[in-house]
DNA sequence: TTACTATATGAGTATATTGTAACATAATCA
DNA sequence: TGATTATGTTACAATATACTCATATAGTAA
């Protein structure tokens, strides 16, 4: 495995791991409707205000979301709408997942 | 928001967190190619097989891969082609980062 | 048995997450 | 203007979780 490669998955990797939190799955959820502040998404989620900024911060260092200030608020937006593809993608693994369950249990 | 929409929220940044790690990118990458043993994927990625097998179990945790056991080995495969389908949304993250910062620096 | 493969476990280290509080900035009001 | 309020970020400390390595265990094949 090249070093090239190993430095390709670690970026790769940050991206998904910028998704891989509850929170953070939340606030690209909310995202989807719009643009929002940190106090509707903090208040959509039910969480401190610090904590969200927080995890805003790992998600605008990966490239998730992109910002902009307008007057007292700082306004946060998804960047690219493939990442919403990508949940599409995990809602069809969870789906299969559920499948797969059920058709265990029918066979008890 | 919603106790069911929490819970999904969690299911679905498991998958994203499973994917979220260096090496097990690398295991994703790797598996590209087709289904692989433990050994060839600790040779490949030259880390502790009983590193990688832990990083394995993360990510059949999450439904990301399966595996089947044959004689001594088991073997370790993608279960779902559309997360291949992510790596391109990543890649194109990527992409439009780097061009971003290219930008900026012609700028200098 | 012996060699090989994979997983489980424990210990130590490192990283992530969180709440509280302090701080910075921008808008509002007296 | 100065005081106050709203909003967001950051620093600190506590806790929890993740990661890695080394070792132990278990299963399989020759």
């Amino acid at each position: 495995m090249s070093e090239q490669a190993r430095q390709l998955c670690e970026l790769k990797a940050e991206i998904f791991a910028a998704a891989g939190h509850p929170i953070r799955m939340a606030i690209i959820e909310f995202l989807r409707d719009g643009e929002k502040c940190v106090c509707q998404i903090a208040a959509y989620i039910g969480a401190e205000r610090s904590n969200v900024s927080r995890h805003l911060a790992v998600m605008l260092q990966a490239g998730l979301v992109k910002h902009e200030k307008q007057g007292l608020k700082m306004i946060y937006s998804l960047t690219t709408p493939c990442i919403l593809g990508f949940l599409e993608c995990v809602t069809s693994v969870l789906r299969q997942r559920a499948e797969e369950t059920r058709a265990v249990l029918e066979n008890l």
